[in-house]
DNA sequence: GAAGAGACTTGATCTGAATCAAGAGGGATA
DNA sequence: TATCCCTCTTGATTCAGATCAAGTCTCTTC
């Protein structure tokens, strides 16, 4: 895996010239976590933030009676906890936990802030691509609090399915991760997510472990609320 | 009211100098909206943010069923719909609306562009302003997945009251705006709302209308998971 | 291949919040 | 002062999802 061309295609850096990449690239180090292993802490001092190379990363948050709440969980090329770099306490306000193993970037501030003050173009480059994840947040509030379980996980299988190359019509999910940190993601318990995964049969969502077939993705996207455009692929 | 002054004191312009800001204030309109206006609709062409100078603005979206979700409440000193600006479809991604008589100064897109391509630390400043509201945003979701509906009521209050001048040990909140806004934001139904917050009284929370007093903070903080140095004033 | 541990499913019951319904209070207007 | 409208409260009922409990299935490990 080149590490050049990952960071060229994550959503952070995909418009950035590939001179400033090779000069990031000097600058930054690659990490590898084993699953299950924490990356960082809530508090702990943010003077990093991430790309993936590959694996999951869940950010989470514990409170005070023990339930976890899932934030975000990042995939390869994503990058995260950018944001964290800027604020005022300078500390991460969550955790990070490898889901598998976990390949990193790890970009130092340091390097990030010297880029954005010399570079303005590359600072409003970094402005969208922070902004585009909060309208993604104002996104994740909106689903939470207006639609049902089943709609939910429907409108997530639709976010990660691709069209089926055997059969014209049909679209295929290969869950990347346990349903079990799926169902936490979306705030649904296990038994709960498992009963509506059942529901979602009659609109053409047939499971077989963790590969789901969509037989008619109208339905589905009917059911759902989601728009066609929104649709993968 | 002073533009200026106020603008200075903005959270997204508290750390800009005079200078930059009385510049901004000669570029820039300031705008009435009478209670009840829209101020923009989901998907106009945002070429512009805003500052509130006086009064309240909900954000919201209306999914495909008419369920109304308010993303953020803003209040004076507060600027919103600057993320907006540099979204990939530079339009913007909800509704804003007056919820009583708002005045408004009104930040064009091309202004705020040429700022941060000149000036590398007024960049650096934005980011920060971005990625707090971000903070926020996280801690959002974290409260309407993890807390009942008394426990986020309560820490509404919590942010929003006031230490009583008469009284020793005790704290007021005045209501800023309808209780029907406050449990929409909120995600509660208003009859939910109503009967939540009688559930605080065995914490020391007393009603009168639109004037709240709060007399035992400690038991009430307790309850609602909100540690101590969240305590306003 | 047996044993154990996780991950997932299925069933029964409980509960917090929504919904449906009806009224109380508090301005504004005539 | 009476009427209307709007916000808020209170009561009864319903429902989605949580919780408690008991499997089943699959993968690992010896």
């Amino acid at each position: 895996m080149n590490i050049v061309e990952t960071i060229k295609k994550s959503t952070l850096f995909h418009s950035v010239d590939m001179q400033t990449i090779e000069a990031l690239t000097k600058e930054c180090h690659k990490k590898t976590f084993a699953k299950g292993r924490d990356i960082f802490a809530m508090g702990d001092k943010a003077d990093a933030f991430f790309i993936i190379l590959e694996g999951w990363v869940k950010l989470y948050r514990i409170s005070k009676d023990g339930e976890e709440a899932i934030i975000h969980v990042f995939g390869p090329g994503e990058s995260f906890a950018e944001a964290a770099v800027f604020n005022d306490t300078k500390t991460y306000p969550v955790n990070a936990h490898a889901l598998d193993e976990v390949i990193l970037v790890e970009i130092p501030r340091s390097f990030f802030i010297q880029k954005i003050e010399e570079d303005s173009q590359f600072a409003l480059r970094m402005l969208g691509a922070i902004a585009a994840r909060q309208h993604y947040l104002v996104q994740q509030i909106e689903q939470v609090t207006t639609r049902t379980a089943p709609q939910r996980i429907g409108a997530f299988l639709i976010r990660f399915c691709k069209k089926n190359k055997q059969a014209e019509g049909e679209w295929v999910v290969h869950l990347p991760y346990d349903k079990s940190v799926i169902s936490t993601r979306m705030n649904i318990k296990p038994e709960t997510f498992s009963r509506a995964l059942a529901k979602l049969e009659p609109f053409g969502v047939h499971v077989e472990n963790k590969k789901i077939l969509i037989t008619d993705m109208e339905a589905l996207a009917e059911f759902c609320d989601i728009s066609p455009n929104e649709i993968p692929c």
